[in-house]
DNA sequence: GCCGGTTTAGGACATTGTCCAAATTCAAGT
DNA sequence: ACTTGAATTTGGACAATGTCCTAAACCGGC
């Protein structure tokens, strides 16, 4: 393990745990027992160091695989995975809208995956409507928007309200959240999808 | 105009304009023609200025009366005025998940006004389906969960993904995403209510 | 006209992210 | 084995931040 691997690795920890803007450079070099200008070699900003993250993130996400939903319970389940994903960068999505105003880079990469990702619900939706598990009249328009929402502010609104609960309960609940969204707008098929979706949650 | 009241003014205009964390006290002082310990006579802490502002929407969005939504019309024209006071007090919202994690004043009250405004909520649509809106077997714990989240973090999405757009286009589109979630438990009576007040934004 | 509370000024303090120059380590080349 | 040059580490400087404190100025009531 690289030095600059367990400095990913450490930051993870201390911002996941006390939030990225309260954690100092200097807390976390004396946790990696470095000094701090030793952190500003590898990471010549906090930011670039968050960048990072970021990226590590994204990396994870892109490896669930494409656009291929070919089912309603594979798409839910995929919406899961991600969550879970999420936990572990929780930071992230915990300061995700001072990141934007700030961080110009990672404001820039974020804008361009977003895109691409809200192209690939759409595109599953309407793939999922071709398949008959949503009805023809459905308005993914409005699915899509409610999903996006929830899927970038889950872990915030948990985290203020939930905290009490656990990761796992979180992730049952939104994720249910969800699934009962599509309910009014799928088919039979759909609904035993959602149906068996929930089921499999606890 | 008293002087704390100019601050308390200045003070919500620069927040809101660059973000609470990123305007210094001595900025915010240099914009009043004061001196930094001036401002901490009037409130002692950062904190302190913050917490009257919320106290300030508090108040805003309690003058729009209890819980009486006779109508799934009022219902949803009262999240759209909540929208706008929140749109005025946008800095708040936007910081609310760091702003709840450091101040234990504000964390509390708002939890305490939450959980009220949570069971007006609740209280509110179980009236509706009472006065024939919504369907006797809608699912009001889901309906609640969405509406709790998209008013909580509408104006953080809106911030990250429509900058280019005007708050009038963020509330009218929010606000239409609302109505149509109730759309599908909704009795005749109530997609007539939801009709208008969708024709009623533009 | 003085006095006591209110308000203002100015600066000290520790902490933050960033930056830099010198010191050290280390592997490759001769 | 010795040298060279790059990679790494160190320690401290810098400006900006929120907070705190003391002394000065103000100002209305006696």
């Amino acid at each position: 393990m690289t030095r600059e691997e367990k400095i990913v690795d450490k930051a993870l920890e201390m911002f996941n745990e006390r939030g990225i803007e309260y954690v100092g450079l200097r807390e976390l070099a004396a946790a990696l027992g470095i000094r701090v200008g030793n952190l500003t070699y590898y990471f010549p900003t906090k930011d670039d160091l968050v960048n990072r993250l970021a990226q590590d993130l994204s990396r994870l996400n892109d490896q669930l695989g494409g656009a291929a939903t070919p089912d309603l319970f594979s798409f839910l389940e995929r919406f899961r995975k991600v969550c879970e994903h999420q936990i572990r960068y929780r930071c992230l999505l915990l300061s995700v809208v001072h990141l934007m105003e700030r961080n110009r880079v990672l404001s820039e990469t974020y804008k361009e995956t977003e895109k691409k990702r809200f192209g690939s619900i759409v595109g599953g939706l309407s793939a999922l409507r071709q398949a008959g598990y949503l009805n023809p009249d459905a308005d993914t328009g409005f699915l899509v928007s409610v999903f996006t929402l929830t899927a970038r502010f889950w872990i915030s609104e948990a985290s203020i309200s939930f905290r009490h609960l656990s990761p796992r309960e979180h992730i049952h609940h939104y994720a249910a959240l969800v699934a009962k969204l599509f309910l009014p707008y799928a088919t039979e098929k759909g609904r035993e999808d959602i149906r068996r979706f929930i089921n499999g949650l606890s």
